[in-house]
DNA sequence: AAACAGTGCGCG
DNA sequence: AAAGCGCGCACTGTTT
């Protein structure tokens, strides 16, 4: 019986170091772009009476009112599905097959995914409202809110995350748009770098990935992130769509990407990634580098429908379903076979003991399922890796007294307001602690560690950075 | 009025 | 046997 610890010493220090860090991030604050906040205020508040003018004209609007008179809001999900899926009478569009078209406090499912699958004008302008709306009222509003002086300091938090990332609040820096180009420039364009200071952010890139194989020491993960000429996920894709890697597109791969590894990676199961991957190549017309679109490749493979997808149910011979249950067996049991032992392994010593841990030094006690044991080991200490970092940076920069300041952490990446005369001594301090310093302090890291550093213009904003060469 | 549960959505 | 991990925040609708 070992002895109970929750913390062994390095967790502690790293913990320790780093609220004192981050205390400096958060005390030295994002400069905020004021009047182009307004601005932008003001405009998506404009297009958001715009567009619900335009949704009142509508039929639905009118079956609305009539049924909830009064109460009616607009802003209400539990209504809209009412209106549309009982009073109009229009079909859920998760009807077909066994896909649950109630949450489970029995209304009707209403999120986007779901509506982006009913062919209704008035849903679809709806759903870029909504859009608007939260890009108002959280992030526009948020900030605009927790601003002074013309300063953001959003919190960063160590102690409120089970797997020992950390957290962002008042308001989290850590969620702000940047896949919707039109909404992130909306919420982005207001941080702005200090007067003669470039705004920035330097990325662990595949961080976790790189962390995972280190932990698990798959051979074929090691050799993924150890050459740079390899891609998984066009491999995997290649598996998954039945052609050759030469003919798998950019978006083909990053359907892989995201519906098929990393749900993997975290546990998904093949049912529910074969619907995810057949909705995305109907929806976003996938095809092969010719062009050949990829249902119809599929095809001639004999693959022409998805399958019933029932949980408990044998897949039908025929069904995409069936061929993803069989990449799903080739990928844990051939490709990645001792990363599938190393997670039974990781799964059962917890099960005998109650507890397990983190590399950087965490103990983990208490009730988890399957996939918090495996993930967490993984995304702890990769956020750590950039903990350590951001630290080491930080005491350099204060040493050197330098007028560039960390602003920002966003799980696997760094975000700092550097002065024109430090940039390229930043640049090249951050690159070595990342990629050098860090490796060389904890030696279980034993794949190279990359980092992809974006810069915004002299005085310019978050939403114009652009990589660095 | 305040607290709570439920739902949905933004990011890594 | 179960069936994607981690957060914070806004809003609705109900309960206290």
């Amino acid at each position: 019986m070992s002895t109970y610890y929750a913390t062994k010493a390095e967790g502690c220090l790293l913990l320790h170091q780093g609220a004192a860090a981050l205390a400096d991030v958060e005390a030295a604050g994002i400069r905020i772009d004021g009047r182009r906040l307004q601005a932008n205020i003001d405009r998506v508040s404009r297009k958001i009476s715009n567009i619900r003018e335009q949704l009142k004209q509508s039929e639905v609007w009118q079956v609305w009112e009539k049924t909830y008179k009064h109460k009616a809001n607009m802003r209400s999900r539990s209504q809209l599905g009412t209106v549309l899926f009982k009073q109009m009478g229009i079909p859920h569009p998760l009807s077909i097959g066994p896909n649950d078209t109630r949450t489970k406090g029995g209304r009707y499912r209403t999120d986007a995914h779901t509506l982006s699958l009913v062919d209704h004008p008035f849903v679809k302008r709806y759903l870029s409202c909504e859009r608007l709306e939260k890009a108002r009222a959280t992030y526009l509003l948020g900030i605009q809110q927790e601003t002074h002086n013309g300063y953001l300091h959003p919190s960063f938090n160590l102690h409120l995350v089970r797997s020992y990332r950390s957290s962002s609040d008042s308001p989290n820096f850590q969620n702000m748009p940047r896949h919707n180009p039109w909404i992130a420039r909306l919420v982005r364009s207001c941080f702005i770098a200090r007067p003669n200071h470039y705004l920035i952010e330097s990325d662990f890139s595949k961080i976790e990935v790189c962390i995972s194989a280190c932990l698990n020491k798959d051979p074929e993960l090691l050799r993924y992130m150890r050459d740079p000429t390899t891609d998984m996920h066009r491999d995997i894709a290649a598996e998954l769509f039945q052609c050759e890697q030469s003919e798998v597109t950019k978006q083909a791969r990053d359907c892989a990407k995201g519906n098929f590894v990393f749900a993997q990676f975290y546990g998904d199961w093949y049912k529910h990634c074969a619907a995810l991957i057949w909705q995305n190549i109907g929806s976003q017309k996938l095809t092969l580098a010719d062009g050949t679109p990829l249902k119809k490749h599929l095809a001639t493979k004999g693959i022409r429908t998805l399958g019933s997808c029932q949980s408990g149910g044998r897949p039908a011979s025929g069904t995409f379903e069936r061929h993803v249950q069989r990449v799903e067996d080739w990928f844990w049991n051939e490709r990645f076979r001792v990363y599938n032992e190393r997670r039974e392994q990781w799964w059962m010593d917890y099960q005998q003991r109650g507890y397990f841990d983190l590399i950087t030094g965490f103990r983990i006690s208490g009730l988890y399922n399957r996939n918090d044991v495996i993930n967490y080991r993984i995304q702890g200490p990769a956020f750590h890796c950039l903990l350590w970092a951001l630290i080491r940076l930080n005491r350099w920069l204060k040493k050197k007294r330098m007028k560039t300041k960390i602003v920002g952490q966003i799980h696997d990446s760094i975000v700092a307001d550097v002065a024109k005369s430090e940039r390229e001594a930043y640049l090249a301090k951050s690159n070595k602690i990342m990629t050098q310093e860090l490796p060389k302090a904890w030696p279980w890291i034993i794949v190279p560690l990359k980092v992809e550093a974006e810069a915004a213009p002299l005085g310019g904003a978050w939403i114009d950075k652009e990589t660095i060469s």
